[in-house]
DNA sequence: GCCGTTTTCGGCCCGACTGTTTTCAGTCG
């Protein structure tokens, strides 16, 4: 993997650049910057890009041109970067530590090294340590501070937080404000709004006639640890569960522009706004204004895009993945809403690993709107999740079909989460298999095996015919392992063949397939499907988690076989 | 250095907050 690598590279050249910057020169920054976070956040390997697509395919990417291509060509071929080496001679600091501490950009950190010759993390400690920074000029006592709490998070390794864990968190805060009675309007925006699978940070969006107040009130909040910054249209406090949070608050006529403008992401914004200018418009948070700066939208999000000529999208596609080019044809494909979805088919009781019952698990799906839930309890080799062999699942499932005549409203369908075994067999017989509505399979042992290894035994299970659905099928848990080595065009290829339906796994640790491989695996005619994979009646709520992926990814309903009447979807997968 | 509903040259988002300042540069999102 040459992703991370690069883009520290890139990112530190942007760094080294900023300091020799002629006013020329700054787009150079922004450039090798842009570059930086594309294959920062690539999950295919530029390598893999280069060596089959050669310079061509690097310059496909976005921010992507000739030069910044070579450079990687470089780096792939021979392990070195001209322009970084010679920049480096100049500048021999690690800029992208430092420059991660809050309040450090490359100018402040230059400066540390010129007077201090600070190099490193070590080095700006002891310097912190003897108090060295608080006589600097341009720093000071406060500045020293800052420098030493932002030493600290970063040793504390906090990185970018799972959306499930930090997303409930914004949620109770707005809750608490609305029922502070001091807001009118509030929404939660940024990466949180876009639904992506982790967040750095929160932003909560306010319409406030009493900003003093409500800084005052958001202070008081149980979630808040400590206030990071505080002015009068913002406020940046630092959560309990060691993440910041950023309030803004505007006024009733901004909220809509507000809201557009914290929610799409950089690139995003940054040609939306491209477009107000095209049109003589000027757009920033606090409205759409006309050449004579008169408020032309403001109030609604909505009526900020109608204005620009565009149709209005999800949050989650705000990504400039191609949705602004299409929004001013009119031309989004109708994503997905939480509303379509009919039925659940991976979940979990106490029959193994769950902590519910098949009665309760239906009661609470039911009361969600569901008109079937699929149970699907371990097999066998998940000893520890006190898996089911043949002769226990074959009662396991009398026992589904018992529950099934307890409950209306709601079909309570057979299944099981099934091991694919090393060699790419089932860990259940056929005749056990054959007994049930539909079958889930998943890799759980071995996922260390070779690429070539992996993708055998996924296609061999996918081709005894008794896999309808693939579940998690990368197996990755979101800054806890990574995604199982395995040809993925080459599984999507069997799976096309074998009318195996793909899963999105919307357990928010797993949130897998994600929005990258949702789009990579739309390329073939494969249908999918967006399951909890609950373990407790509560998780069956995580739906809207999978649902918001499978829009990431741009999914229709039309793709998804659990938007479908029970006997269609069953139809569908061959059963 | 990148990129293209005008443009292969000439643009490239922009406002808020802070510290250390005495009017603003640097950083951030």
């Amino acid at each position: 993997m040459y992703n991370s690598k690069i883009s520290e590279l890139l990112e530190e050249i942007a760094a080294m650049l900023e300091l020799d910057m002629q006013s020329e020169r700054r787009f150079e920054v922004l450039a090798y910057r842009k570059a930086a976070m594309t294959i920062g956040s690539m999950q295919q390997d530029v390598g893999d890009i280069y060596s089959k697509g050669g310079v061509a395919a690097l310059m496909e990417l976005p921010g992507v041109g000739k030069g910044i291509a070579g450079a990687i060509k470089e780096y792939v071929e021979t392990g070195h970067m001209a322009k970084y080496d010679d920049l480096k001679k100049r500048y021999p600091v690690d800029f992208n530590t430092l420059t991660k501490i809050p309040g450090l950009g490359a100018k402040r950190v230059f400066k540390l090294y010129s007077a201090l010759k600070i190099r490193d993390l070590a080095d700006l400690k002891k310097a912190v340590e003897s108090n060295r920074i608080r006589s600097l000029e341009g720093f000071g006592k406060k500045s020293e501070l800052e420098i030493a709490k932002g030493i600290a998070i970063l040793e504390s390794g906090h990185g970018r937080m799972v959306l499930g864990k930090a997303l409930p968190e914004a949620e109770a805060m707005v809750a608490k404000l609305r029922e502070s009675g001091l807001v009118g309007k509030i929404a939660i925006a940024g990466s949180a709004r876009r639904m992506r699978e982790t967040v750095g940070d929160l932003d909560i969006l306010i319409a406030s006639k009493y900003a003093d107040k409500v800084s005052k009130f958001i202070s008081s909040m149980p979630q808040v640890d400590s206030i990071v910054l505080s002015g009068p249209t913002k406020t940046t406090v630092r959560l309990r569960i060691g993440l910041n949070c950023d309030f803004r608050i505007v006024n009733d006529e901004s909220f809509g522009a507000a809201l557009q403008y914290f929610t799409g992401n950089k690139d995003h914004n940054v040609k939306v706004r491209q477009i107000a200018i095209g049109l003589g418009y000027k757009l920033n948070e606090y409205g759409l204004f006309d050449g004579r700066k008169r408020s032309v939208g403001g109030p609604e999000e909505e009526d900020i895009y109608a204005k620009l000529g565009m149709q209005m999208m999800d949050p989650e596609m705000r990504e400039d993945r191609g949705e602004v080019e299409l929004s001013l044809k009119h031309a989004i494909p109708k994503v997905v809403q939480t509303g379509d979805i009919k039925g659940d088919l991976h979940t979990h009781t106490k029959a193994t690993d769950g902590m519910n019952s098949v009665l309760e698990m239906a009661q609470y799906a039911k009361k969600l709107g569901r008109q079937y839930i699929g149970i699907s309890d371990h097999s066998k080799s998940e000893y520890q999740a006190h898996g089911l062999d043949d002769k226990k699942m074959l009662k396991h499932l009398a026992e589904i079909d018992r529950a099934n005549g307890l409950i209306e409203g709601i079909r309570i369908l057979k299944s099981s989460e099934i091991d694919i075994l090393k060699d790419g067999s089932l860990d259940l017989e056929r005749k056990t298999m054959e007994q049930m509505d539909y079958t889930l399979c998943s890799v759980h042992t071995s996922l260390n095996m070779p690429k070539e290894e992996m993708t055998k035994r996924v296609i061999t299970a996918m081709e005894s015919g008794y896999m309808s659905v693939f579940a998690h099928p990368t197996d990755r848990i979101i800054n806890q392992r990574r995604p199982i080595e395995m040809d993925l065009d080459r599984v999507f290829q069997a799976a096309q063949d074998n009318g195996v339906v793909l899963e999105i796994d919307a357990y928010p640790d797993r949130l897998d397939l994600n929005d990258e491989n949702i789009i990579k695996a739309m390329g073939y005619k494969i249908m999918f499907s967006v399951d909890t994979d609950a373990h407790r009646t509560d998780h069956l709520d995580f739906m809207k988690y999978g649902v918001s992926m499978a829009k990431r990814g741009w999914l229709t309903a039309g793709r998804i076989v659990n938007t479908m009447p029970v006997e269609k979807m069953l139809a569908q997968m061959g059963r």
